[in-house]
RNA sequence: CGCGGGGUGGAGCAGUCCGGUAGCUCGUCGGGCUCAUAACCCGAAGGUCGUGUGGUUCAAAUCCCGCCCCCGCAA
């Protein structure tokens, strides 16, 4: 089959990847444009796009799809199917009709929950214990399709967003791999989702970063899990910015965001119920470091409470 | 040219504005005290202060110039 690939990010690549390595005919990918990227601004491709590159795939970059923008790529390169994974943009009725074996997606999530842009972070946010990967046929609703196979994963007490979605995006290529075998052969069963049950799991902002104290310490916790790699958990210590990677379930209680102890063993900190230890810290303009190197040089008060 | 912080013995920092032969806390090593210790006491090692073998100066970690690297914001 005559494949076209949407996609973007590195969750992406890894389906594409295992269309490539299975020997599968991409005919071409389509991904977002270039962005200005980090300090300097300098200009960032996608992940998709470099593998593509390096594979020597035709890429395409359009700004949009709207009103029949891609119809001459479409009609140039003719594909079969449609394979849509983490893409960022909305597609139109005229691509979704196109192909002969429809649109199919990759999505991060156990349908019908999670549907939307971060549905492997919310799923560590809300403290889940499985999440996995769902393929769908696509439709004009935002992950509402028909879904096709799944595969479930656990996700552990310890495990961040970041190493969920690593794990999820190999799973994604296999699942992927599974789905176009049994397109292929017609053996795929739609299943309809029951809408009663889903739920959307909005975009992540910086904003939502920030640290309330007055939520349980295992709230807390799982905030920092999902949020990290990105966009990373934070809170404030006199008055500076500080990121936290990473943190544990105490049993001490105390103020919301109070300092219970600081030393080389972490900083204690209270929340509504219980209390959490913080082991590594990242103060605006330093690297992340320990609290015993941080406390080499600098002096936290027991009774510190953190936040603005 | 997006905004900003920083590069000082192994670690974290001070000193830089107001130039003058390097300091603090911890760690390391040796010794002592102690039933014992991550505690305490005594002593020691260890730094071309990111870099150019740059400029100014009698004298630069400190002032000026170029370059490299790290980090936060913002995207």
């Amino acid at each position: 089959m005559r494949i076209m690939f949407m996609g973007t990010p590195e969750f992406a690549e890894k389906s594409l990847k295992a269309m490539v390595e299975d020997n599968h005919d991409v005919v071409c990918v389509i991904t977002q444009p270039d962005k200005p990227k980090g300090r300097g601004y300098e200009m960032a491709m996608p992940e998709v796009k470099k593998y593509a590159l390096l594979k020597g795939i035709d890429v395409y970059q359009p700004e949009t799809l709207k009103d029949g923008a891609i119809l001459p790529l479409l009609e140039k390169y003719n594909p079969d199917i449609i394979i849509v994974v983490a893409y960022g943009k909305i597609l139109p009725e005229y691509i979704l009709n196109f192909p002969p074996y429809g649109c199919i997606n990759i999505h991060g999530s156990l349908l019908p929950k999670y549907r939307g842009a971060a549905p492997i972070q919310r799923a560590v946010i809300d403290g889940e214990e499985k999440s996995g990967v769902t393929s769908m046929y696509m439709e004009k609703g935002l992950d509402t399709g028909d879904m096709l196979l799944k595969e479930e994963v656990t996700i552990t007490p310890e495990m961040t967003a970041g190493e969920l979605h690593d794990i999820l995006a190999e799973v994604g290529g296999k699942v992927l791999l599974k789905t176009l075998d049994e397109a292929e052969n017609k053996t795929l069963k739609p299943e309809k989702q029951d809408d009663s049950l889903s739920t959307y799991a909005a975009q992540l902002s910086k904003a939502e970063g920030e640290i309330d104290w007055n939520q349980d310490a295992q709230t807390i916790i799982n905030k920092v899990r999902g949020l990290n790699p990105w966009p990373m958990a934070y809170t404030f210590l006199n008055g500076k910015r500080v990121v936290i990677d990473k943190c544990t379930l105490s049993d001490l209680s105390a103020k919301a965001g109070e300092v219970i102890s600081a030393s080389k063993d972490g900083l204690i900190v209270g929340c509504k119920t219980k209390s959490v230890v913080i082991e590594n810290i990242k103060i605006e303009g330093k690297k992340k470091m320990s609290v015993e190197d941080y406390l080499r040089g600098h002096t936290i008060e027991e009774g510190t409470i953190l936040g603005r």
